[in-house]
RNA sequence: CGGGGUGUAGCGCAGCCCGGUUAGCGCAUCUGGUUUGGGACCAGAGGGUCGCAGGUUCGAAUCCUGCCACCCCGACCA
């Protein structure tokens, strides 16, 4: 396990701070608890909502875009929903500044919001006021939109990428005739959500109801994919919500069904966030830094001349090119790195630090031979192989890492996963090693709480694939009939 | 909001306890040279409201008071 890890005492935001923000990810803002997202980490975000939005179309799905403020009436609307978000919320009170007369300037008490607004947390409310004009027949659904916006939560306590004050994220934000269509909608997301994170970000996911304690400020059903860290935390990576009709009846949403009988629309919504950045760093680095699964990596390929004379280097930029165009051609990002302010030792370095995959090395001695060193970042393996083979091995090569890197994270999820009906073994587990804890629930919320006082550990989910199992409650004793995921989580 | 910590060059820090030359070190930057197969070396150079305000003192980065910001732990929470 990665250094910064083995002390669980020590948390992430140290490394943060060492690490990552070195390897050019990100960095705190001045403002409270927002974070400055460096060039190189936003491509890393750009490479996941490339991907996402593509499986968004392929659904059905189109985008669109909302404002970001909201009137603090529309909060009201929806009682569970305002008691959710009401304590984290940015309010604009005032829109003009004035000249204080001592060169600074104050808020011009004359320009007072007759309704305030709010930044929004999520956005459910002033689209439902919005859809409202837009639905009035069953012809006019289903609507299917997605929205790639930021958006503010006033947290008492922030971490980078985990849960910063602002952060960027997509939410989608559905509109259904029926109950079981949106119900369906609510579960197709959460398997785009999951393939997503297994497919490309390497991440296994497991996937799952959230209990009543963890629920979604207004939904009747939250489903969720939850993730281990190599700390031993849980950290939730997507949240798809069956709202049901709540939304609709708050904003006054009907509609007419093709029996001409008047309904109210039913509603999901959506979303991941920056957060999941926090999670790809967290499942896969090691002491050397960033571990980017290939079909993530802003750069998949790098390669470093190594030369002392000029005409060396004229010589192994030529072979450099020509594996470069090679490999473009493939749909391969490629970066041939030769400035010459840096030693190669020292870009060998740099280049782990950040994650990039797969490192080709070409200096004098493989001019000669006709070679090139090939470098994995997974196991920081090398190899030398003829240069007329690289075409065809370095996209083996990315897949093979793609895989490896998964599947290096699921080992360490099973290695971490415990079926407990003791007390004891739960509490000693949690101390001790941390990790997923699969334990049979009474499934009451008195229950939840208590053991998340005596613990920290909460319910993750309710996995869908949990089998049929007589049981007793770890905390209590009484029946059950499945055990749910347990795990202390971020 | 409670507890703890930190604020000194772009970054990371020492100096503060016990006040006293011109505030120092590493990295980075710039110049010249030698180097380049795992974070090079030599020589030189530039870069500072010591978080802010007030006080004590012949003299304050150092002591005192107030304020501000950030970080960590907790409460809270997608």
């Amino acid at each position: 396990m990665a250094k910064f890890l083995t002390n669980r005492e020590e948390n992430y935001s140290q490394w943060y701070n060492d690490l990552v923000i070195k390897a050019d990810l990100a960095e705190n803002s001045a403002v409270r608890g927002c974070m400055v997202i460096k060039p190189y980490g936003y491509a890393i975000w750009e490479k996941i909502q490339a991907g996402l939005d593509k499986l968004f179309k392929e659904t059905g799905h189109v985008n669109a875009y909302f404002p970001l403020f909201i009137p603090k009436s529309f909060f009201s609307k929806e009682a569970s929903h305002v008691e959710g978000f009401a304590k984290e919320c940015a309010v604009v009170t005032h829109y003009r500044l004035k000249n204080d007369g001592k060169g600074g300037v104050i808020v011009d008490p004359a320009a007072k919001l007759e309704e305030e607004l709010i930044v929004r947390p999520t956005s459910e409310t002033i689209i439902w006021n919005t859809y409202k004009n837009w639905i009035h027949s069953y012809r006019d659904l289903p609507i299917l939109i997605n929205q790639w916006a930021n958006v503010v939560r006033w947290e008492m306590r922030t971490r980078l990428f985990l849960r910063t004050a602002e952060f960027l994220w997509q939410e989608g934000h559905t509109a259904h005739a029926t109950r079981e269509e949106a119900i369906e909608e609510t579960q197709k997301m959460i398997n785009v959500y999951a393939s997503f994170a297994e497919n490309s970000m390497a991440l296994p996911v497991i996937k799952g109801f959230k209990s009543e304690n963890e629920r979604f400020a207004g939904a009747l059903e939250t489903l969720a994919i939850e993730a281990l860290m190599q700390d031993g935390k849980a950290l939730q990576t997507g949240t798809s919500h069956f709202l049901g009709q709540n939304f609709a009846k708050a904003f006054d949403v009907q509609f007419t069904d093709n029996t001409g009988k008047l309904d109210y629309v039913w509603a999901t919504s959506w979303g991941v966030s920056t957060r999941l950045m926090g999670a790809l760093i967290m499942a896969h680095s090691d002491n050397n830094g960033l571990v980017l699964p290939p079909k993530l990596a802003p750069i998949q390929v790098v390669i470093i001349p190594i030369y002392k004379k000029t005409e060396q280097l004229s010589e192994i930029s030529a072979i450099a090119s020509k594996i470069k165009t090679d490999l473009e051609a493939k749909g391969i990002t490629v970066k041939y790195d030769d400035r010459d302010n840096n030693k190669p030792g020292w870009k060998f370095a740099d280049y782990e630090l950040k994650g990039v995959p797969a490192r080709i090395a070409i200096g004098p001695r493989d001019v000669e031979n006709k070679t090139v060193e090939i470098a994995r970042r997974d196991t920081l393996e090398k190899q030398v192989i003829s240069v007329d083979k690289i075409a065809d091995y370095i996209p083996a090569l990315l897949g093979d890492i793609q895989k490896n890197i998964y599947s290096k994270a699921l080992n360490f999820r099973k290695e971490n996963t415990f079926h407990v009906d003791k007390w004891d073994d739960f509490t000693r587990i949690l101390d001790e090693t941390g990790g997923f804890i699969m334990a049979h629930w009474d499934g009451t919320r008195e229950t939840e709480e208590k053991i998340k006082e005596e613990t920290k550990a909460t319910i993750r989910c309710i996995p869908f694939d949990a089998p049929e199992e007589k049981g007793k409650c770890i905390l209590t004793g009484k029946p059950s009939n499945k055990r749910v995921l347990f795990a202390r989580s971020y």
